[in-house]
Parts: structure tokens; sequence; C-alpha cells
DNA sequence: TCCTTTGGAATTTTT
DNA sequence: TTCCAAAGGA
């Protein structure tokens, strides 16, 4: 195989590994993916290993199905019965086949953050607790750490039985499982540990899945958990060939339970493992490499390692002090303008930043200068109100048990369903532990209620019972169209009928759009696999190579990514360092850890940026440099810009690369109307549709004053071109 | 039951 | 600043 031969002496070395376990320590830009996809590929074709015998393990769906791909295009296809997935997707194909052995329906729902969080504060209010001293949020995050090391409710209890507040987070903790069990369904944890649980009570399962697994490899393995570690290891006690490849150094997901020392440790669990170290790196420049090391090396809990590259060392890394965070994003895009125009694409660019509420100022910079962006992570498209009441509907069609979908919708749109009769309904549930929608059916519980309420109740259960039908011999889009009609849900987005209307109704289309595309690539869709999908998918998944764009997103977000020329924003202290993690040394180090993802995504050029006074929370705070920013040597850094020398508020104001107004016009009197007149429609980037209260200036001078009402916005004036006019 | 007002909190989020 | 959720009034 001639692709093996491009491989280093390490990579080699991993690829070709025999039997036994295997570490690879591999740097970031290593080619670590080459050499996964490699040695599955070396095992298949030289070994003699059936696909059918392999478990590959990724984090993303993305990174499973790029490796998928890969592999097939090194073996030339024939991977079929191959495991290629995420942690979740295996786990919830071996829920979806035993779940039932060990308590819970086959088609049970996947709860997401949100569902996790109103079933703690239902339990919480439900105990009597006082929200002030268990904030739902902080017990929801207690009950997920606990989860995620493994912790059952009882051994909780135990653990802290001196504790007075841990106790009592343990008796919610205990409601929580119940009540999801009741429910029928498992929040993304449990998708792990029920697997745990399930391979424990019933040895006969595991042992099949060690034997049929010969081979088990994970990638990314520095940020599993403890029970996902466990899971591996289960795994692979039978065959002992499992190899794992991470970077310690880019562990950043320690918050979310992510364990450093399963990789840290892997040596000491499992004592022939065989260690290679990935340290050639094939992506960035020297000076990047070296300005990532220089603030890396400050970590203590580390594998010692130091990237480097054959490459030359490039150019050093640019610093531009901004006065605040319009004059930084105006920096950016302004450099960004200046390379488009030496012959560099929009998708060559990158826009990282700590915090998502960054992302706010560095827009409004690209939408005035129209620069076109692509924005990843934030609201995610499928956290949107109107199309989390869709998956509700159709999580209670699939799974009636479902008490938390149940509630989110039974009274949206608005059926005269109120908090007295749903409490009714609840306390009836508990008395005869059964769902609310069987209370919903009963008869004789409906006595309990008023006849208003109960004749309600009662069309909703029933509308609901025609749907169920219905889904029977309907296609997917069929059903979710009815749906829409038959709950009058369509009919409520159709009545209102401003920006925000419009924009839940364009969802929802998108969603059916989705649907229908489902419905597609897969031949035998179901609503239950449908919905499967939705729940373990990411935004970070349908990010496209190449989409002629500049992408903004958080550090987070772009770790696995690499762009030639990346933009680190808001290297403050507080900001990042985040003030949150600034006084514990765990935390800072995992910060540490987050500013070397952050450079190592650059390949050509690194720009890092600061601002003297950031607004945060409405009101100006001045700031300090990030301590990140001084630990790199000055050798390796050139600074740009100062703001002695530099009136920068509004800097970009006087810079001809801003569309101005006037140029908007001419584009549009082509079409020979002149669209600009006190009275006419515009539609503003940001604010939506407004009108314009006035025009003044003439040429360059030129401006508007916009009204927009719905958002008590009396006159905003519109110089540049976030605007363009409406067709009234 | 629904609508408006008010107050408090506000990292990061592969699944 | 901006978002959300709880409280209070109609």
């Amino acid at each position: 195989m001639e692709l093996f031969q491009e491989l280093n002496e390490q990579q080699y070395k991993a690829v070709t590994h025999g039997e036994g376990p295997l570490l690879v320590l591999a740097g970031a830009g290593s080619g670590k993916t080459r050499v996964l996809t490699c040695r599955i590929a070396y095992l298949v074709e030289k070994k003699g290993v059936k696909p059918d015998e392999i478990l590959a393990i990724t984090f993303t769906n993305k990174a499973a199905r790029e490796m998928k791909e890969r592999v097939e295009h090194l073996l030339g296809g024939g991977i079929k019965g191959m495991w290629i997935s995420t942690f979740h997707s295996a786990c919830v194909r071996i829920l979806r086949r035993y779940i039932h052995e060990i308590g819970y329906n086959n088609n049970f729902v996947i709860y997401d953050e949100s569902d996790q969080l109103s079933i703690t504060k239902d339990i919480i209010k439900q105990l009597n607790m006082d929200e002030r001293y268990y904030p739902p949020k902080a017990v929801k995050a207690e009950i997920g750490r606990a989860k995620d090391s493994l912790i059952v409710p009882s051994d909780y209890y135990k653990m802290y039985r001196d504790d007075f507040r841990r106790s009592k987070i343990a008796e919610v903790y205990d409601l929580y499982q119940k009540r999801l069990q009741q429910n029928n369904a498992l929040d993304f944890d449990d998708i792990i540990n029920k697997t745990i649980e399930l391979f424990t009570l019933k040895p006969h399962i595991l042992e099949y899945y060690q034997k049929k697994f010969k081979y088990i490899l994970v990638d990314e393995y520095q940020d599993t958990n403890k029970a996902q570690y466990l899971m591996v290891k289960m795994l692979s006690k039978g065959h002992r060939n499992l190899c794992v490849v991470g970077d310690d150094d880019q562990c950043i997901y320690e918050w979310r339970g992510a364990n450093i020392s399963n990789i840290l440790d892997f040596e000491k669990d499992f004592k022939d493992a065989v260690v290679v170290k990935l340290e050639q790196n094939y992506r960035s420049t020297g000076n990047i490499l070296e300005c990532a090391n220089s603030v890396i090396i400050h970590n203590r809990g580390r594998k010692e390692k130091r990237l480097w590259t054959r490459q030359g060392s490039g150019s050093k890394l640019r610093w531009y002090q901004a006065y605040n965070e319009r004059d930084e994003a105006r920096f950016i895009v302004s450099i960004i303008k200046e390379m488009v125009g030496e012959g560099r694409k929009y998708s060559d660019f990158a826009v990282l930043y700590r915090m998502n509420a960054q992302s706010r100022a560095i827009e409004d910079a690209l939408v005035e200068m129209g620069v076109p962006y692509r924005i990843v992570g934030g609201l995610k498209f499928y956290d949107r109100k109107e199309i989390k009441d869709i998956i509700a509907y159709l999580r209670l069609l699939v799974n009636p048990q479902d008490d938390v979908s149940l509630k989110r919708i039974i009274n949206v749109p608005k059926r005269g369903i109120g908090k007295a009769t749903l409490d009714v309904v609840e306390k009836v549930a508990g008395d005869m532990s059964c769902s609310m929608f069987n209370v919903l059916l009963k008869e004789e519980c409906q006595g309990a209620l008023g006849t208003r309420a109960a004749g309600r109740v009662h069309d909703f259960a029933q509308t609901m019972l025609n749907l169920m039908a219905f889904k029977v011999s309907a296609s997917l889009v069929e059903l979710v169209e009815e749906l829409l009609d038959k709950t009058g849900y369509i009919q409520m987005l159709e009545s209102q009928r401003d920006k925000e209307g419009l924009d839940r109704m364009a969802n929802v289309q998108e969603f059916i759009s989705a649907v229908k595309e489902y419905e597609e690539i897969n031949e035998d869709s179901t609503l239950e696999g449908f919905l499967e999908n939705v729940s373990l998918v990411s935004d970070i998944d349908t990010l496209e190579e190449d989409y002629g764009s500049v992408v903004l997103m958080t550090v987070h977000s772009a770790k696995g990514l690499e762009f030639p020329v990346v933009f680190v924003s808001g290297m403050e202290e507080g900001l990042f360092p985040h003030a949150r993690s600034i006084d514990d040394p765990a935390g800072l180090e995992e910060e540490r850890r987050l500013c070397y993802v952050a450079f190592t995504r650059a390949r050509q050029q690194l720009y890092v940026t600061s601002a003297h006074q950031r607004t945060v929370y409405g009101n100006t705070v001045y700031t300090t440099v990030s301590q990140f920013i001084k630990d790199i040597p000055d050798h390796l850094i050139e600074q740009i810009g100062d703001r002695d020398k530099e009136h920068i508020e509004d800097r970009g104001k006087g810079d001809n690369r801003i569309i101005k107004l006037s140029e908007v016009r001419k584009k549009d009197t082509a079409q020979d109307k002149p669209k600009f007149n006190p009275g006419g429609k515009v539609e503003h980037a940001r604010f939506g549709i407004g009108t314009i209260v006035s025009v003044s200036g003439t040429g360059e001078d030129e401006e508007l004053k916009v009204a927009f009402p719905k958002l008590g916005i009396k006159q905003f004036i519109v110089k540049y071109a976030p605007i363009k006019p409406v067709e009234q």
C-alpha cells in the first residue's frame, strides 16, 4: 500500500503496531486521523481482520463520517459491518437492542440539557426545596458530575451523608433517575452509563461484544470521562487490542467531566502498553508552533512533548491592541478584506473567541463591511423554541410516557390548559403511577377536573390519538404536516405576523426540509430514527469545508479544525483566561490548553487581538492584557496598531472599504426606483424590517434615520450598508 | 388562564 | 446589555 510510505517513522510504528494496548500521543496537527485511518486499513488489508471486528470511536459525528470516508477510500470500499461511530451512537445502537433487559423500553427517547433542567426543577419544587439555595442549574450540574464519574444515587448519598446540602441533592438525584425511567427516557450520560449497567448485569451481552470487537480504536481519548473509559475498558478486555489516540494538551472539556488522567495514566492501566509520540506537525509554521509551545509549557500536569515542523518559521504572530471591541472587530474585518484583495478566499479565515457573546461586535463589523460569514454554535437550530415544540410533539407520539414533552406542548398553542389543570393531572398520574398522557385518556380521572378543563384535556388527547393513528400509515413529512395543522401550531405561527413570527415560520419550513432529507437519505426511515438523529447531531457536524465565508466560532468549537489564517480575539485577563477559571490552578491549566488549541488551528498566519476597554453586560470595563500573550517571547510577536497613535472609536468610518449607502442606492436605482424615501421600508441585517423616518445628506454623507417600533427604536442612524430596501 | 412587569443572572457544550 | 423565568394583576 503506497500510502503507508508517506508515513513518518512514528506514524508508521503506530499504524503497524500488532496486538496489545497502544497509546498514541498525537500533538496538534501531527496527522492522528491519518494514523487512525491507516491503521484500520492496515488491520483489514494486512492482518486479515474482518470489518465487523473493528470498533472505532470518535467524539463527533463529523469525525466519524470523515473517518468512514477515508477508510473506505483507503480500502476501496468494503467496510460493511465496521462500527465507526461516536460513543453515543454506538451505545444507542446497543441499547435499542437490549435495554428492555434492564427495565426500559427499546423505544426510549433521549433528553437534552433543557429537558434535564426542567426535570431537576420539578423535583426541587416537589421536595419543597428552596431554589435560592439549590439553584436548579447547579443541582443539575452536580448530578451530571456524579453521572460522569459513574456514581449512582445511593453511592452519592453514602459519600455525602454528613453534608446536608449534598444529601438533599442526593435525594434529587435519586428521584431524577426514577423520573427518567418512568418517562422511558435517557439523558446523554445515561446513554453511556446504562450501557455499562447492561454489560454489568447481563454479562453474556458484554461477552458477545467483547468477542465481536477484536480491535478497538478511540480518538480524542483525552476527552473521555470515567464512564466512557470504563466502557472501553470493559469492551477491550476480551482481546486487549485497544488503541487510543489523543493529546493531553488538548483536553478542554474537563469541566464537562472529561478526565485527563485517563490518558495520563494509560500506561499504568495497561502495563504492557506501547507508547508512540507524534510530535512532527504538518499543519502550522514554526513560529505558530513556538507560540503555542511557549504557552502550554507552563502547565504542570502534562506529558512532555514539543511540536516541531519541517516547514519554515513563517511570519510572526501579529498582535493588535484595540481600543475597544468595536475597534477590535473592525481591525479583524479590515485585515480580512485586505487579504482577500490579495487573493485569499473568505473561507481561509476563522475568527475565534472565548465566549459566544463576543461574536456580536464582530458580526456587526462583518455586516457593516459586507463580508460573508458563518457562525458555528450559539443557538442551535434544534434548540429553537418552535423546533423543540415540534420535536416534543413527535416524541410524545413515539413515547406517550414522556411527561416532559407533554408538559411542554399541552398548552402550545394555547388551549386553556393551565397550571392548575396540569397540577391535577400530574398528581393523579403520581397516585396511579402511570404517565400523564395515560391520565388524560382515563374518563374517571377526568372527574378530578372541572367540566371545562376536562373537555379541553380530552380534545388534546383525542388530537394526539388521531395523530398516532395517522402515523402508522403516513410518511414522516406527511405526519409532521398533519401535526402542524391539527394541533393548530401552524395557525398560531401564521397569526404572528412580525419578524419573529416569520422567522419561526421559516424555521419550521427548514425543519420540514430536514425531515424530507432524512427520509430521502434513509431507506427505512422511522420517526424514532429521526428523533435520535436530531438528538445526536450538532452544529459543527454540518460545517462544510468551503462555504465561501469567514467562520466565527468559539475556541471549543474549533477543536479539530484548521484554517490558513486565524484570529484569536479578546486576549484579556478575565476573558481569556476566563474570570471563572482564573483563581483555580486546574481551571487555569484548562484555559491554557484552550489557548494552545486556539493557536494551533492556524496554518500560516495567526493574529491575536485584545481591547483596552470592553463592554461586558452593559458596562464598560478596562482590561489587562492576557497572561497568555505575555507568555510568548518578544521575538515571536509583531505588535501592530497603537492606541496612542490612533483615535480609534470611529476609525472604520473614514474607511473606504465600507460600502456606502449611496452605493446601495446606485445599485438599486439600476432598476429605476429610488427606494430610500421617508415612509419606505428597509430591512436591517440585525433589526429586521423598519420604516424610514428621514433621509439626509448626499453622496458620501448620505444617511437614513430608520425606526424599528417592534424593538422600541424610534430612530436609528444608518450610514453604511447593513440595510437594504424592501419591496412594498 | 393569560399577559405584563420586574428582577436577576450572564463561560466553554463533542453527545 | 440581553435574556429568561417568576410574580402579580386583569
